[in-house]
DNA sequence: ATTTCTGCAAATGCTTTGCATTGCA
DNA sequence: TGCAATGCAAAGCATTTGCAGAAAT
């Protein structure tokens, strides 16, 4: 088992203390911070620490595969530091991302399934991503007070 | 069988020569365009259009249920007039979007899986979308001739 | 006649870039 | 010391907005 820095090292990638903290961010979290919420996170221990240079980081630990990136459907995207398979949720109302262990994304991760697909489509299948939508609990049980009112 | 403008009109929704142009665009092709590609396509025939009319299109397009709207992970969004449960697959190369009929997106889409995902997260699962990733027959054939050729 | 839509242009907001300075190796 | 990374500010794009004129019902 390798630490970060033996990975980041053995890619010629130089440690940083700014590195380190968005990793660090995204370790310890599970809402799937874009880069403006990774930002605001990190401000109160880096206050000089740069938009641009969380934007050149996310990248960077992408590049490595040390997290993946999703795309929920906002636009922008968001990072996660789990890369176990597993799939994810978002609240088409107040735009929070979950995780989902409970369907078997390891089944859809499957050799058999990449080749199955390929043998269709004729892509060399690398990754799945399976994304649920729909209103999460607070969300629901929120009363409806807006304008869209019945 | 109602037709596009009955399911406009019953939504108080005006039928507009440029509703229906982009309409017909999405009907026809499968390269899953996103609204600088439909911009481009309808120019020809449509000079005039602009393309915040494309971005307010295709919005209400898809909150009518007429289209769907896929985030394949380039920040951007692309429209797909197929509204049958089908999956996608992304060349990470060229940026293409094909259809994936083969995995049966309908196991994905039935009531009991939203029920074991709603068990577990208690989100209210109106959607999922299944993505796949990687490289496609063109670009796998293509010859390496970048800077980053081995 | 009324209401909604379009097209334009401006505004906004997100992301990238260039570059001097700083910091890691 | 040498090369790479950071932080800043500017630039670059994509998307949204406001509104006057045009079009649909």
């Amino acid at each position: 088992m390798r630490t970060i820095e033996e990975i980041l090292r053995a890619k010629k990638i130089k440690v940083t203390p700014q590195r380190m903290a968005v990793y660090s961010i995204l370790k310890k979290t599970d809402t799937h911070p874009n880069v403006e919420m990774i930002y605001q996170r990190l401000k109160p221990d880096y206050p000089a620490m740069s938009l641009a240079t969380v934007y050149k980081t996310v990248d960077i630990l992408k590049k490595v595969g040390l997290i993946q990136e999703l795309s929920v459907g906002e636009g922008g995207l968001r990072y996660d530091a789990n890369i176990k398979p597993h799939s994810h949720i978002y609240c088409e109302v107040c735009g929070k991302v979950d995780d989902v262990e409970q369907y078997p994304l390891d089944e859809l991760q499957n050799h058999f399934l990449f080749e199955k697909v390929k043998k269709e489509t004729g892509y060399d299948v690398t990754l799945v991503q399976l994304y649920f939508f729909g209103k999460c609990p607070q969300c629901s049980m929120q009363k409806k007070t807006t304008a869209y009112e019945a």
